[in-house]
DNA sequence: GATGAATGAGTGTTCATTCAT
DNA sequence: CATGAATGAACACTCATTCAT
């Protein structure tokens, strides 16, 4: 009866969303040059037409569906976020979490390989979606300071830090490889001895 | 006689390797998504029937294109290999060649980004390409046997030793970064310190 | 309460009249077939859903916006009408009317090509809209009964009396070319010639 | 036989010609705005794909077909063009031939009219198109020399020499009244009236 | 071997209109 | 009365591919 009286007419958060869920599955199912506006609306059970209501066009569809999911990856990282601990550990739980995220949301994680690898990606404001890692980022400038972590090039530190660790999180990595917690342990020293002083 | 051959031969592998730069500068341009056969025949300047005297379809024409780089990418690491060379020597000759390949072949390192972020890339066979790369992993295996690198899954050494460094060399990390000589070496000494035992 | 009510009437007139000089600027601008409700509703500055309420549909609306412009032609073409003036000059002051609403009004004038050379034409009671330029009419049987106009089909006195006047007033016609009074005058001779017995 | 053996792969003048009738009926049995290219492809017999192999788009479909109709018409006005004949019946031939040809060829008119009234009238280089229309303005401007025409701005003269008559021939105009040959004598003695001196 | 013609199926997007609020 | 949400149908156009030459 609560679906009989629904409000057909009503803009849906819940639609927004299929969207959105869509959009991720569509592109994980068939790859992002073969998925089109009116699969992603079918696959997420609405007419083409409807996703126009919640979308400009594809490309704010893409764009807005990366930027979505950048932020909940920056909500996985810097879950638990406690900058008491020292600076290798803090660094560590977000490393943690970050492949426990990924591990788990892998078709959030190749949505954004995918996007990140394509034309699309000029369209974002990088600068804006940094802020939303910016604590990491802070945590990285005081070790330089204290000399803990090398003074080298920025982009170095996340290159070596994070870059690694995508690529370990990634399904199309792993394939028949598994990586257990130890592995986790060890592949998080190994970043830590790159960029350690 | 031998000349009219000859001469038909030469003009068929330059309609190849046309194609396979009009491949590459296409999805260099417009992005994997915006790239039709038509196009990519209009750019290798033939009409997109001959393209199909090449190529089976276009799922072919891109494999093959990967498949093609990927052998270039090799070659390059493996240039100069020198196996009485120290262990680390090898390595950082190796990291070195590509750093600097990249950086000359951006376009092709695109191309391989998107293929590979693709579903296309189930469609290669990656036994047969990673045979290209096996003296480097035999080294590495030989680092090992003697405690001069770590020993953890394979799949962690690659992730940490090239991993980093296509990022540094790909052209939408580096915006506004420029990364100098000195640079790059001490990069090859991150990845180093990573795997090092 | 009085006032209330005439608020909303006031109100209602003001959305009634924003849809008809909306439809004819869009028009205007992008043409007949480029102009979508949607288009014409945002122009106007309502919902499309609220020009339903105004409109029964699309062709509706065309329609009446058409018969609304006619309306007005004719107002013009009468304006300072007195029948106690030779009929040559009756004719004249008419004529002169009509060239500088138009001159002043050419994107109604527009609008009514365009709709007058669309199939909507046939929607139009024409036989209704005729009645508004009667008195014209009238005068010239007075003039065909006086042997002052020559007694031929009616079709053809309109033909040379209004019709060249409204391409000589049209905005694409006089591309480059300015017409001034007294180029208005001979026009008005010449059509006086054409007609006269 | 013939029919089966029809090369079905080489460029047809015949399916050029189809979508050139197809695009008039088109337009003139819904007019210009519902007149889809989908539409006018399935007059044709044809692909709306096949199309875009003879149009680059619709815009250049619809403005070659216009060009195509303005030549047809030069080349009826200016038919049994004689240059020794007094100037008053090189134009009276024109005009009857013009007359004739409109009322034969309604349709084609009816495309022009639409179109010309529509924005993609800007779309025309409208110099090279009066050029087949030149020697009729030659003679009138000789005629003007010999004060046998009214020395006035050219535009007057193609409003009351021309305009009457389209509108005359046109299908809409003439709903109920038959114009016999001796009206068009008629008519044209009334334009005749107007331009000479 | 090379290509222009051909097309059914698809693209992203807008359409006119309805309906629940 | 006014409107945002919704949609099937249509839009102009491109797609990957085939085939006769």
């Amino acid at each position: 009866m609560n679906v009989y009286f629904r409000n057909m007419r009503t803009k849906d958060e819940e639609k927004k969303q299929a969207l959105f869920e869509a959009t991720v599955k569509t592109v994980n199912d068939i790859g992002f040059a073969a998925s089109s506006v009116s699969k992603i609306a079918r696959e997420a059970g609405v007419s083409s037409s409807t996703l126009y209501v919640y979308h400009k066009n594809k490309e704010e569809l893409l764009v807005s569906t990366y930027v979505e999911i950048k932020k909940k990856i920056s909500r996985a990282l810097l879950g638990n976020y406690d900058e008491t601990l020292p600076l290798r550990d803090i660094l560590r739980r977000g490393w943690y979490n970050m492949y426990v995220w990924i591990s788990e949301n892998q078709v959030y994680y190749d949505y954004v390989e995918q996007f990140a690898s394509s034309p699309f990606r000029a369209r974002v404001n990088h600068d804006v979606l940094d802020r939303y890692f910016l604590p990491i980022f802070q945590v990285m400038e005081k070790g330089i300071e204290q000399k803990i972590i090398k003074n080298v090039k920025r982009p170095l530190l996340s290159a070596f830090m994070f870059h690694p660790l995508t690529r370990l999180a990634a399904v199309q990595w792993c394939q028949g490889v598994e990586l257990d917690e130890n592995d986790i342990e060890i592949a998080f020293a190994m970043a830590w001895d790159a960029i350690r002083f």
